[in-house]
DNA sequence: CGACGGACATTGGTCCGACCAATTTCATGA
DNA sequence: TCATGAAATTGGTCGGACCAATGTCCGTCG
């Protein structure tokens, strides 16, 4: 758990006021590379998606545009991101994509079912190479959290664990036009489902 | 010039101490909600795709990788902006994207054009009717302001006239294949002239 | 009369020392 | 051995003081 010196030391350290640190970490915090908690102190973090969820919330504050606009986002970037992982996955971001899906198979309850899913998602945007698009879906998975429980509690997870199937199949193919039309076809899927239950 | 009360004001009004103010200030400054400037005051903006261009400074620090990841991501989101003007764009959305096309057809030197150029990006993803676009894309123009600028310096604005033109038909037409066709053929023809270059 | 310049007020930036609150650490005792 | 609670550690807040940059205003000079 690697944790930064104390503020009054790191103050001593650099020869300036308490203040002044203060505010250089809450400036790492606000970018996502810190968390603060008083008492134990200021621990390195990766987190550097919070920024833009951020932004989208003071952007977008109502919750279902907010989730409208998320999917024709994601409708835009995920295809386009399996379609690079077909051209570009090394054989081991593959295999980590049929681990992660054998993962899901076993998966016993939604709740795990969902984590599993995110991974996926992220794991893709990986094998993409294109670290923007895992940035970006990072914080899109983040605002679409409660919609994807929805969406797995009402089908449940057989749909997904196929759709994803195909996807995983096209890049092993290294096929990126079907890659992007099973991505396509998942995400289209799974909006229409959403949007039938509201 | 709208500008916040002056700090001690705050202070006093809100009944904290001056150091809690401060911090607010940062942690809005960081947002893209405000801009601080010593003597004057804080003054509120709107530059909220500032913290996702931190980022991805930060994620990609190599400039020449940023731009090539910018490219992709660029390449996802454009065409399928353009896809969805052509859909919802209103009359007087599209009337905006003929006069911005005016100006640059006018534009007197470089620097003028690449103005334009930006406005004319920005004012397509306004049209989208997807903040979500704005808001990245954004953030991505101010990345790739140096590129595009090298871009139109090399190849003048002619080809970026006719390209912007093709587009602005199709989203006039209500044609959203060839809307999104002529974008990325705008994109791709832009960065194969900045890799010629380099 | 108008433009320039300098004194003064305003405002953010930094420092210091003290105290509060949450957390962790660790010695003590059952 | 483990639970408990006191003490140390660490972030959170406060108040006052001073520095630095900026804005304001008034008097002087052309």
């Amino acid at each position: 758990m690697p944790t930064l010196p104390a503020e009054r030391k790191l103050a001593e350290q650099f020869g300036v006021g308490r203040g002044v640190i203060r505010e250089s970490i809450k400036r790492l915090e606000m970018q996502g590379l810190l968390e603060v908690r008083q008492g134990s102190g200021a621990r390195i973090v990766d987190k550097l998606h919070r920024p833009l969820n951020s932004s989208l919330e003071i952007l977008i504050p109502d919750l279902k545009e907010r989730l409208r606009q998320l999917n024709e986002t994601r409708l835009a970037i995920e295809p386009e991101a399996a379609r690079l992982a077909a051209l570009r996955a090394t054989p081991a971001e593959v295999a980590r994509l049929w681990e992660i899906q054998e993962r899901l198979v076993q998966a016993r309850n939604n709740s795990i079912a969902i984590t599993i899913d995110l991974e996926f998602h992220r794991a893709l945007a990986e094998a993409s190479g294109n670290l923007m698009f895992r940035l970006i879906l990072d914080s899109l998975a983040e605002i679409g959290l409660e919609s994807r429980r929805r969406t797995i509690g009402r089908i449940g997870k057989q749909t997904a664990i196929e759709h994803h199937a195909a996807v995983i199949r096209a890049i092993d193919a290294h096929d990126p036009a079907a890659a992007a039309a099973a991505m396509k076809h998942h995400l289209v899927a799974a909006w229409k489902d959403l949007e039938s239950a509201a």
